[in-house]
DNA sequence: TGAAATGTTGGGGCG
DNA sequence: ACGCCCCAACATTTC
């Protein structure tokens, strides 16, 4: 019997998945597959929590498929071997997957399609991922958006609430119970780090309340989308029409999606290449300071406290970390993204390239190099009690808490010489 | 979703 | 009562 094949990726639910449900609603024996990529693996440390979060969500589908007499195979290898074995093992009629946009992973699923289509097999590709495409959102004449608001008005004209799929039924999966593998087994440990579950009912008070990183009012939904543990579609349709500052962080990451596929270039280059003669000083000792959180300025230590213990940092406290790297220390922004892109749960390319280039002034309608978070007052605007930075930072305000790495005023006015004579003209 | 520097205004203390 | 000055509070400009 011809098997069809469903390819999870980073859309891992059973529910409202545009590929899954057309899988099963057209073929007949689908099997469901999930691959550890070694060439991404080998990058990574082997606790990396994303790929514990990783792990854990299959366990949990491949329970419910097993309660149903299914399963998800689980492999692992470099992609290209993996799906040579797979067309040798089983008679494939077709390939399904939910489209990944990506640099690595469009290259990745441009090879398979060719070699899927060498053996007369059909790959077919969804938009799941996103509700308007890059190429779905355009200016009248033809060209990509690069600001915000009207990159967004449009966004909402096209918008149209679709519908959520039914739950899936079970018949039309492949009936094989593969054993699940052991995390042992796979190359991998445990790690102590986790994905909180998201909260979606405190949506309609994100406006007033998200700047307060002592609230913890956001959401925690950023890993859940990265991995398609919730689908975006279901988030939207959980928001009230109220909630206009929660939907525009969502449309914030289709801004950044598009830009990053229409300028594939931002991943190493500035957007605005006229502040491509910034000369930064990029001390690796105070990059260092950073990183650990002992720059002496307790909301950018507490923030990088929290990253470092929970993969997580919230928002307005992103901001002031980033402008404090790229402003105060002088150091180029893609380091920052880079030790970003290494422990954040929620990494994503483009919404860490997009927002680091915010940050640092160069990207497109980013904020413009004379505006300069101060960190004091900073703390004090936002977290006046001061009840997250002491969460984070046990030892504020005794000596053994490092005093300020270097002084405020000194380093604006040194930001301002440096970007103004980096501007080129 | 910036903050500092500079400018303006007006209430109140005081002679 | 009046004018002068101080300065907090607010507004505008600048980076």
């Amino acid at each position: 019997m011809k098997t069809s094949i469903f390819w999870f990726r980073r859309d891992l639910r059973l529910e409202d998945n545009t590929a899954l449900h057309a899988a099963i609603t057209q073929k007949k024996n689908v099997l469901p597959i999930f691959i550890f990529d070694e060439s991404i693996l080998d990058e990574l440390p082997d606790n990396d929590p994303r790929v514990n979060f990783i792990y854990k969500t299959l366990k949990g589908i491949n329970q419910n498929l097993q309660a149903n007499g299914s399963s998800v195979l689980i492999l692992k290898g470099k992609i290209g071997e993996v799906w040579k074995d797979l067309i040798d093992k089983y008679a494939i009629e077709s390939v399904f997957i939910n489209k990944d946009y990506e640099p690595y992973a469009i290259e990745r699923d441009y090879k398979i399609a060719k070699l899927l289509a060498e053996n007369g097999i059909e790959l077919i590709a969804f938009k799941d991922q996103v509700i308007h495409e890059e190429s779905e959102v355009m200016k009248a004449d033809g060209t990509p958006y690069t600001v915000f608001t009207p990159y967004k008005n449009k966004w909402l004209e096209l918008y149209n609430p679709q519908k959520i799929k039914p739950p899936i039924t079970f018949t039309n999966f492949h009936k094989e119970q593969y054993p699940f593998p052991s995390m042992e087994f796979l190359g991998f440990i445990e790690s102590k780090i986790t994905v909180r579950d998201f909260v979606l009912n405190n949506a309609d008070t994100y406006a007033e309340t998200r700047n307060y990183p002592f609230m913890d009012s956001t959401s925690y939904l950023s890993p859940h989308l990265r991995f398609g543990t919730i689908g975006i579609r279901q988030v939207i349709a959980k928001l009230k029409a109220s909630d206009q500052t929660f939907l525009s962080e969502l449309i914030w990451r289709e801004f950044f999606m598009q830009i990053l596929l229409h300028f594939p270039n931002v991943v190493t280059q500035n957007f605005r290449s006229k502040y491509d003669g910034i000369q930064w000083l990029n001390d690796a000792n105070d990059f260092e300071k950073w990183c650990n959180g002992e720059t002496g300025y307790p909301l950018v230590d507490a923030g990088m406290r929290q990253l470092n213990n929970t993969g997580y940092m919230h928002n307005r406290v992103r901001m002031v970390v980033a402008g404090f790297l790229c402003k105060h220390l002088l150091i180029d922004w893609r380091w920052g993204e880079a030790y970003f892109a290494k422990k954040l749960l929620d990494y994503e390319l483009s919404s860490n390239n997009g927002n680091w280039q915010w940050a640092a002034g160069t990207g497109c309608d980013a904020a413009p190099y004379f505006r300069i978070f101060n960190p004091m007052e900073q703390l004090r605007k936002f977290d006046k009690s001061e009840a997250y930075v002491k969460k984070w930072i046990p030892e504020l305000g005794s000596s053994k808490y490092p005093v300020q790495m270097i002084d405020h005023k000194f380093a604006r006015n040194r930001a301002l010489e440096t970007y103004k004579a980096g501007i080129l003209s």
